[in-house]
DNA sequence: TTTAATTCGGACAAATTTATCCGAATTAAA
DNA sequence: TTTAATTCGGATAAATTTGTCCGAATTAAA
């Protein structure tokens, strides 16, 4: 479904926001640990967040990344989505057609049209604070 | 969503039971041309699905790949996916964690598990038949 | 001012997926 | 029986994704 980037991409940032909501930054080694993810590939993807400006970086010591606490609440998964996997999980055709639409749709595209739409409204609809919150309070979890 | 090769096969299987339906065999350079997609990458596509019986192939001249008539009903587009992509559509983590359910669930996993029953129910449920006379008469797309 | 902790950015490497090539095997038809 | 049309199967190549390495830049703290 996303590409390995978007999941340490996702998780990163949600560990993120947990830390922010909690005054903490989070470094790079102390991310990968915790979501238990490759350090140098986790680092280009961090980068790519932070020039989408979806998290905030700072070099040298008591460096680290962090997010706005009160960015955290309308930050969407759509929006960390979209960063690292682009839109063809909501525009391209199941079947990878070019065209594809209403008009001269491939075979299962009334099929996909629909659960693609509740993927997009789902991905919409999830703010990173709850996210953040399902974990601070344990009820989720980052790795294993 | 999908691999090429599994965009490739359901594509190709469509076609091959449209043909099915109308007494005829349909070659790898018939099908390619028809779905517009790359020859031998396509044959190695052909023979898996060949392996595992969704679709029959026969050598020689006049040969070519055809279904029993009577199977195209049965055959649900999800065994098409499960041949070539396997069931990590289904049952993978969201965010790529090995151990992700209900008791101990990614921060998403609640979100998904509804949007990927849909979509396992709709792969389930959708049968090549219908998928064949969609395209048959002229409803539907395989290429552009 | 020096040091050390950190992210940044570019080059590279490994793994996987996508794609091609070609001879072997099969088989229907000439 | 020969020929030609086809799929099969193995080797290889190209492209993309995933992953690593390392020096440069930045910056807080000693």
């Amino acid at each position: 479904m996303f590409s390995k980037a978007c999941e340490y991409g996702i998780r990163a940032v949600i560990y993120i926001a947990q830390k922010s909501l909690n005054e903490e930054r989070a470094s790079l080694k102390d991310i990968t640990a915790e979501i238990d993810s490759p350090e140098a590939f986790t680092a280009k993807v961090l980068q790519q967040l932070a020039k989408a400006k979806i998290i905030n970086s700072l070099k040298g010591p008591n460096g680290g990344f962090e997010i706005g606490k009160d960015k955290i609440d309308s930050i969407k998964l759509s929006q960390i989505v979209n960063a690292l996997d682009g839109d063809s999980i909501y525009k391209g055709c199941g079947l990878g057609l070019k065209v594809c639409n209403a008009n001269e749709p491939c075979p299962v595209h009334d099929k996909f049209t629909s659960i693609r739409s509740e993927l997009r409204k789902m991905l919409e609809n999830t703010s990173l604070f709850e996210l953040a919150t399902s974990l601070e309070t344990g009820l989720t979890y980052l790795k294993r």
